[in-house]
RNA sequence: GGACGAGUGGCGGAGCGGUUGAACGCGGCGGUCUUGAAAACCGCAGAUGCCGAAAGGCAUUCGUAGGUUCGAAUCCUACCUCGUCCGCCA
């Protein structure tokens, strides 16, 4: 949520800022304005009203105390009060607007971000690793995943339908093992914090990140209530400090969280949904950051570093991505996206995006930090996968894939999987 | 799921419908004292919004939302959360 005070004294730089996200990401800015006076003006005369009314109420019971006669006070007080509920209502429905309204509107880019619309305009920051070359034709992970019994579609089809998997035997050990694996990196070498959230939440907290009100659609919602499956452990873990003030000392704050990842995906049915590619429920540790202001920007370099140091020690080709303001999501100032290498599908996967929301989060969901001036500002949150499991899947087993149809399990991972390989001649780990 | 009880400032905990943003204790901050610290003593201090250049003023806020009233932390209703007991259960 963008502040509404930053909006009033610089609505054009605000404009013209958010229009770098293209066509319409300025609209109800004209708006948010116009129903910023209105409140403002609401508020002027029944705060003007309410001082009134308190000071002949407060005289009311000084002579009521010294049993005196306080009807002449009174008089007239009925309307007054009558006038005050009324204006106060117009008030609530216009503050409910404002809300409404500015919690619809995009953060702004950040003011480094580079220009462009569209995805393909994003430029990358580096790659690391060459892709892996093969003396044979390398397969995809379905074609592997099935002839080597790990990934079963066709039970997951019938069990839940499309966008759903089911890993068996070794496959449900290696998507597990990874997860362990990347909670211990994070929280062993990179000082953060796991934590285990729910992975149901409460409206109020999907508007504190951002996916309400505006992406309803992309969620799972729980009939009868009013309670959404998670589509990010962002979500849970970001919210675990709403409405608080901590102190400067307090900062920052790092998180490391598995969680499934539930998302309807609607609109995306039959693009890139063969395999593993796009699920409506995928595995994710997630890094969440809560920053000082002045130090956000360097935190997200190394929040991002963190995930990277995922995809080195497993040895996977990848690339860098940052987004132009075209492509970079809602509540995202700035954004990192890491792609992973697939060779059997031949093309990179997003396996992370690693973003800095500065205070846009914070304010919605009231998250500041008392300053050294005594003053309460919002903190910056920045969260990024480290990384999104599935597609990891994807790249390890089409990377480390034998001729014979096996998988070689990388060193890294050897003693938490408890084998060097998947697929014939498996093999123990050596006493 | 059923019954009962409770929700007050960072924490604990008072609070007759009226000069209560709220006693008191702890914690916090600033000072006095001290070589320094502790103790003791004195003082300051919630959050949000509106107006204002600022100083400051005003409004709101005692789980949430409504209601009664000239006036609500205090009365009424609903909801939420927590606790206890019962039932069910991984």
């Amino acid at each position: 949520m963008l502040d509404i005070g930053l909006i009033r004294k610089e609505s054009e730089a605000v404009r013209q800022r958010l229009l770098t996200r293209g066509m319409g990401a300025a609209d109800g800015l004209d708006k948010v304005l116009e129903v910023d006076e209105e409140r403002r003006r609401l508020l002027g005369e029944v705060e003007k009203l309410k001082a009134e009314r308190n000071a002949i109420s407060k005289e009311v019971g000084v002579r009521k105390a010294k049993k005196e006669s306080a009807d002449d006070l009174l008089a007239g007080m009925k309307e007054k009060s009558d006038r005050i509920a009324e204006l106060d209502k117009q008030a609530a429905e216009v503050e409910a607007k404002q809300e409404g309204l500015l919690l619809s509107i995009p953060n702004l880019p950040w003011e480094g971000c580079p220009k462009g619309s569209t995805a393909a305009e994003n430029p990358v920051v580096s790659t690391w690793g060459e892709p892996k070359k093969f003396d044979f034709k390398p397969k995809d992970h379905v074609a592997l995943g099935e002839a080597l019994g790990i990934l079963d579609f066709a039970a997951s089809a019938k069990v839940s339908g499309s966008g759903f998997a089911v890993y068996r035997g070794e496959g449900a050990r290696l998507e597990r093992s990874l997860i362990s694996w990347m909670l211990n990196l994070h929280s062993g070498e990179h000082g953060y914090t796991e934590v285990s959230p729910p992975f149901l939440v409460r409206e109020s907290s999907m508007v504190g990140t951002g996916q309400l009100p505006k992406f309803r659609e992309d969620l799972y919602a729980v009939e009868g209530g009013e309670l959404f499956l998670v589509p990010t452990a962002e979500v849970p873990v970001t919210n675990l400090h709403r409405d608080e003030i901590l102190t400067e000392g307090d900062l920052p704050k790092k998180y490391a969280a598995y969680t499934p990842c539930f998302r309807r995906e609607a609109g995306s049915a039959g693009k890139e949904t063969r395999g593993l590619g796009r699920m409506h429920q995928f595995d994710k540790v997630e890094l969440v950051w809560i920053e000082h202001p002045d130090r956000s920007m360097k935190a997200l370099e190394e929040l991002c570093q963190h995930a990277e140091s995922v995809l080195r020690k497993l040895g996977l080709h990848y690339r860098k991505i940052e987004l132009c303001t075209g492509d970079i999501g809602f509540g995202a100032a700035r954004c990192y996206d890491l792609e992973v290498w697939a060779p059997g599908m031949g093309q990179f996967l997003e396996v992370s995006s690693c973003s800095n929301f500065m205070d846009f989060q914070a304010r919605r969901m009231g998250l500041r930090f008392k300053g050294a001036d005594g003053k309460n500002r919002p903190c910056h949150t920045l969260n990024g996968s480290g990384t999104a499991l599935a597609r990891l899947f994807i790249a390890l087993v089409e990377t480390y894939q034998t001729q014979e149809g096996g998988v070689t399990i990388p060193e890294t991972l050897r003693s938490i999987f408890g084998s060097d390989r998947i697929g014939k001649e498996l093999s123990k780990p050596k006493p």
